[in-house]
RNA sequence: GGCCCGUUGGUCAAGUGGUUAAGACACCGCCCUUUCACGGCGGUAACAUGGGUUCAAGUCCCGUACGGGUCACCA
């Protein structure tokens, strides 16, 4: 055994600095579970001072997608989760990609066999292992074959898988920071495979021998591995390697029983983005999700979340994500943007809903307060293109004291002022109209409930009477007030009847 | 089925033996207002269950129920 090989690659180990690592599969999107493990793991290093480190998992040839690692990059830039060792930038311990690294593994599932911790295995897959999805090693006769005889048959060109070789005897236990000591009795582990016939390792075997040669310290990952990890300690014994600090996340779920998942319409991290959410909101409601900080705070940045994490605060329960409270966050990162950011991001879903020139400006301020998603905008502003058809009910307002023939009347005498406004501003339009509310001792809301509603054609509008009829104009304020004016005088005459 | 894990309001959650069991979202009401929204104030609503231990249990122990994970030459 070339032992230098060993020594080489131990060399080149970081040590003195916590290293974190995300190890997404390349499926061709990023879940919104996996964005919060990576959240958490980049929070875990930034906070300790660390290095974040992104590896690509891809040793199953059969589930290759073509672009996926595209995907994980793009959704990890965009959300700010930069990694200071990657496939892309390269790094001390590169290569990133495991499939890049695939001859690096054999020689450890050699000396794992020779330590008497592994054993190769020459079976078929067989039936009853494909039925029971389980594998009994008792009847396994390879765990119990002559180290000679197993190497005669290997050299001999047998195919061959390598198989861990667990004590029947005894239990295993492992500290997870989240769920306390866990143990399992040795004789439920099962001799898991670690190298595949096609020649490459499994995720369970590539996965500790990775952590190690790259030095990482904390391994965030789901709890769908807690069951396996006292197989992972077992082989971190076996080397004779310091196991990592684990750090085990409860999943995220659309319902009590379910993960999230995308097969079932779920929205991943590129569709929220879509469905126009800001990234902060996203990163912000993510981290909420499953962790909670220790004061009573709940807007926090990707810098002060850094600053705040702490794992004391991840809960074991898994956590139901809720698009109504992201929409909450939503809503509050856009309040919070800077008219000039907000215009910026909101102009091009209010040009596709608004006739061409009319004041992006202006709309966009009227928007911001009332606006809970990007998206939402075109459909705010539909009645600006084109008055909808409506009701004479939405006339009748208690508070503002008025009904269809109240309503009339208001329109009747708010025509003939907008008529003699000659230069068609907003301050006109306002000084006007108010000036006559007042001369005659109208309410401004009995006035403005039905001017609003006949040049919007609904009850809820971003902006006033006055805003709108500017943003119009004079020709098609007036024709829609005309046309209010119609339906309540024909809605009247039948009552009367 | 075996093993492992979990269970505080509709949702996210605080809580580490003694609390009127926080807070946020959602919902409802009131106020403000040129509607809605925003903002302000207030309200409804929870410790899965049965036994222990203890002067005292959401907090500790055991059982039960329910839910999840795992038992792949997938990760």
């Amino acid at each position: 055994m070339d032992m230098k090989f060993f020594e080489e690659l131990e060399a080149k180990i970081p040590h003195g600095e916590v290293r974190t690592r995300f190890a997404p599969s390349p499926t061709g999107y990023m879940h919104v579970g996996g964005i919060r493990t990576a959240l958490y793991t980049w929070l875990i290093a930034r906070k300790a001072g660390g290095k974040f480190i992104l590896r690509i998992e891809d040793t199953d040839q059969e589930r290759f997608v073509e672009g996926a690692t595209d995907v994980i990059y793009s959704s990890l830039r965009d959300a700010g989760l930069t990694w200071d060792e990657g496939p892309d930038i390269g790094g001390p311990v590169a290569p990133y990609v495991q499939t890049e690294r695939r001859g690096l593994y054999m020689p450890f599932a050699e000396l794992l066999v020779e330590k008497g911790c592994a054993y190769r295995c020459f079976c078929e897959k067989t039936e009853s292992e494909e039925d029971s999805g389980n594998f009994d090693r008792a009847e396994d006769p390879c765990r119990s074959l002559t180290k000679e005889e197993s190497d005669r048959r290997a050299a001999a060109g047998e195919p061959y898988v390598i198989r861990q070789k667990i004590p029947h005897e005894g239990s295993t236990t492992f500290h997870d920071e989240i769920f306390g000591d866990i143990s399992a009795p040795n004789a439920d582990l099962d001799d898991q495979v670690l190298m595949k016939r096609d020649g490459l390792p499994t995720y369970n075997f590539a996965n500790v021998i990775d952590d190690h040669l790259m030095g990482i310290t904390h391994v965030v990952r789901g709890t769908e591995y807690l069951s396996s990890t006292p197989k992972y300690n077992l082989l971190y014994e076996g080397f004779g390697w310091e196991p990592p600090v684990y750090i085990h996340c409860s999943p995220v779920m659309r319902d009590a029983q379910h993960k999230l998942s995308k097969r079932h319409g779920d929205p991943t991290y590129d569709d929220l983005l879509a469905q126009g959410y800001l990234r902060e909101a996203i990163i912000n409601y993510i981290a909420l999700l499953g962790w909670s900080p220790a004061g009573e705070r709940e807007i926090f940045s990707l810098s002060e979340l850094a600053e705040a994490f702490d794992l004391k605060g991840i809960s074991k329960s898994p956590a139901i994500f809720d698009i109504v409270k992201l929409t909450y966050f939503n809503s509050e990162y856009i309040r919070a943007l800077s008219p000039e950011k907000f215009l910026e991001l909101a102009r091009p879903y209010i040009t596709k809903a608004v006739p061409d020139g009319m004041d992006c400006e202006l709309i966009a301020s009227l928007l911001q307060q009332r606006c809970e998603k990007l998206t939402d905008i075109p459909e705010q502003l539909t009645f600006l293109a084109s008055l909808p058809d409506y009701g004479t009910e939405l006339y009748v307002n208690k508070k503002s004291k008025t009904d269809e023939a109240v309503s009339l009347e208001m329109l009747n005498s708010v025509k003939p002022i907008l008529e003699g406004i000659d230069v068609w501003t907003q301050e006109n339009i306002h000084d006007k109209l108010i000036a006559y509310a007042e001369a005659n001792e109208i309410k401004n809301a009995k006035l403005l409930w039905p001017l609003r509603i006949a040049i919007s054609g609904q009850t809820v509008t971003p902006g006033g009477a006055f805003e709108i009829a500017y943003l119009l104009g004079k020709d098609e304020t007036m024709k829609r007030i005309d046309k209010g004016v119609a339906l309540l005088s024909a809605f009247l005459a039948e009552r009367k009847e």
